[in-house]
DNA sequence: CCTGAGCGC
């Protein structure tokens, strides 16, 4: 299940964050979202886990949690922004 | 920045 995850701290990194919800079971991809073109941080970013149960078990716990400073806010991925419509 | 990412030599 793929998870967005908000309000991501600009100290965090993939790493950590994938760290963070290994926690919980094994992800297979995550991903920070940056600015194309500022290279900085946009605030959040995605997690992919393969089990979809330790994914909600992860969104449950990791939603509103300080992490680094800010409380993550965890929820479930929508389609990326398809230009067709 | 609460929904990303790769179109060039």
């Amino acid at each position: 299940m793929n998870l967005f995850v908000a309000n991501i701290s600009p100290t965090v990194n993939e790493g950590a964050l994938k760290a963070l919800f290994e926690t919980f079971g094994k992800t297979s991809s995550v991903k920070i979202v940056v600015d194309k073109y500022t290279g900085e941080s946009k605030g959040f970013g995605f997690v992919d886990m393969l089990d979809d149960r330790d994914a909600m078990e992860a969104m449950d716990k990791l939603s509103n949690v300080s992490f680094f400073g800010k409380n993550l806010v965890v929820s479930k991925a929508r389609p990326k922004t398809s230009s067709i419509l």
